[in-house]
DNA sequence: TGCCAGGCCGGGT
DNA sequence: ACCCGGCATGGC
């Protein structure tokens, strides 16, 4: 009885999320997410956005394609000193700094520099690999693996526990890799939705949960919610 | 002006 | 296994 009223909650939600993806989609429109050039730009980006401001990312990013730094190679010779320096802008510079080393490091440490070959490792494998680097968390390894390695892997944020606490699909107690279920059991693995459905639910946090007075035209507003939360 | 932003770590219980 | 302070800039 017990686990036929947890299916049936499961299935609920899972409705829920499949219905919330068509209507952001249709309500905002394909987000091409995330930004950067190239798959060095988004991995750097990754890290620099840790509890900061795109804005203040995006000044950080242009510091270092200014400096010729915006690759991993470039970074993996770079000063760590000198690579805080450009990397102010973004914030808790000096932290960025080492985590940036840390992972390059990793990354030619165990792949040569070869981000071939680090996409090509079973995900099984390569998250695990990627949560050991100090300073890689899992938001910052999904991202990685669903934005620079086309992995289908779901990323949750901020946004998004605030929009399911919103709507009751979660408490506030649910963690990372509870949310991150809930989504990849609701849609079959494609890179290309998770990505759109991250990026969907960044804009509608963006332009509709700032404060209760938002919700009057937010595309989910036929389903219950609390602005509150 | 103070608070917040697309986290994560490390030390203390 | 949690809890919490620290990290730091720019925008509102």
């Amino acid at each position: 009885m017990r686990a036929a009223r947890t299916m049936t909650a499961t299935n609920d939600s899972s409705r829920v999320l499949r219905e919330f993806y068509t209507t952001l989609f249709a309500a905002f429109g394909p987000q091409y997410w995330w930004p950067g050039e190239t798959r060095d730009e988004i991995i750097i980006g990754a890290i620099l956005t840790q509890n900061t401001a795109w804005t203040n990312v995006a000044r950080a990013i242009t510091q270092l394609r200014k400096h010729e730094a915006l690759t991993l190679r470039a970074i993996h010779e770079l000063d760590e000193s000198r690579l805080a320096d450009w990397i102010k802008p973004a914030g808790t510079y000096r932290v960025k700094a080492r985590r940036l080393k840390a992972l390059v490091h990793w990354f030619y440490d165990h792949f040569d520099g070869d981000l071939d070959r680090v996409f090509a490792t079973p995900l099984a494998k390569l998250r695990p690999m990627l949560l050991s680097v100090s300073g890689v968390g899992p938001e910052t390894a999904d991202a990685i693996l669903l934005y620079a390695g086309d992995i289908p892997t779901f990323v949750v944020d901020a946004y998004t526990r605030r929009i399911l606490r919103r709507h009751d699909i979660i408490d506030g107690e649910a963690g990372y890799e509870h949310v991150k279920r809930l989504f990849e059991h609701a849609n079959s693995p494609d890179a290309h939705v998770y990505g759109e459905y991250h990026a969907l639910l960044v804009a509608l946090a963006k332009r509709h949960c700032k404060s209760t007075a938002d919700c009057d035209d937010c595309p989910l507003r036929d389903w219950p919610h609390d602005a509150s939360k």
